[in-house]
DNA sequence: GTTCCGATTTTCT
DNA sequence: GAAAATCGGAACA
């Protein structure tokens, strides 16, 4: 399998994110390879986006995502969880992919120990919870996913469908159509979002 | 220095 | 459906 390049990062966000889907994490941690597909993003861009960390410009913590493509940006939140993004688009342009959801493909017996849960469907069904059953944490932050052999993203393809609905847990900028998950896929998160049917549909603000 | 609050998850009612 | 858990970053003074 090819891992993606730092080309494939270096682009419009909304774009990579969607692209990303089906593509295969990878997670080398303590000996033990993990590895999952994605099959739920969201993007989070800079002055256009007043839901992005990115939006006021450049802080100590959001620097990562005005940095160049293709590193992790790991943060903390709600004093409990790590969320895990992959930065986008150029140099000083900030932009990153918040990865929301993956299907364990291998190394299912680490994740459920990270975990403490034994239910499948519920190991990585959410940013904070993929989090913990990979292994990231703020050590991570700013780490080279092009480079790594800690962590890293393989090129791959979705089976069926990619949805298209407004962003989960934001309390601004809400109306982007700008999270992307596999339909259907007993993973992705479950959340009340206006879901559009297509992405054309997306794009003109029509539901259905 | 102090205050406010969040790109969440879990558990309880 | 609602609330609690718990902490670091960012904003404001």
């Amino acid at each position: 399998m090819v891992r993606l390049d730092r080309s494939f990062y270096s682009r419009y966000t909304p774009d990579v994110a969607r692209e990303l889907l089906g593509s295969v994490l990878v997670r080398v941690i303590g000996g033990q390879e993990l590895r999952s597909r994605v099959v739920e993003v969201e993007a989070y861009r800079g002055a256009d986006d007043p839901a992005s960390h990115a939006y006021r410009g450049v802080t100590k913590r959001t620097s990562v995502m005005f940095g160049e493509p293709g590193h992790a940006y790991v943060y903390f939140t709600f004093g409990f969880h790590h969320c895990l993004n992959l930065t986008t688009e150029t140099e000083g342009e900030p932009g990153a992919v918040l990865i929301r959801a993956v299907e364990p493909l291998k190394g299912i017996d680490e994740m459920k120990k990270r975990r403490g849960v034994e239910q499948l469907t519920n190991l990585t069904s959410g940013p904070g919870k993929l989090a913990k059953a990979l292994g990231i944490d703020l050590s991570l932050n700013g780490e080279d996913v092009v480079r790594s052999r800690e962590l890293f993203v393989l090129r791959g393809r979705l089976d069926g469908n990619v949805a298209v609905s407004t962003r989960i847990g934001i309390s601004s900028g809400q109306e982007k159509p700008w999270r992307f998950y596999a339909e259907g896929n007993p993973f992705v998160s479950g959340a009340r979002t206006i879901n559009y049917r297509t992405l054309e549909s997306a794009r003109r603000g029509v539901v259905g």
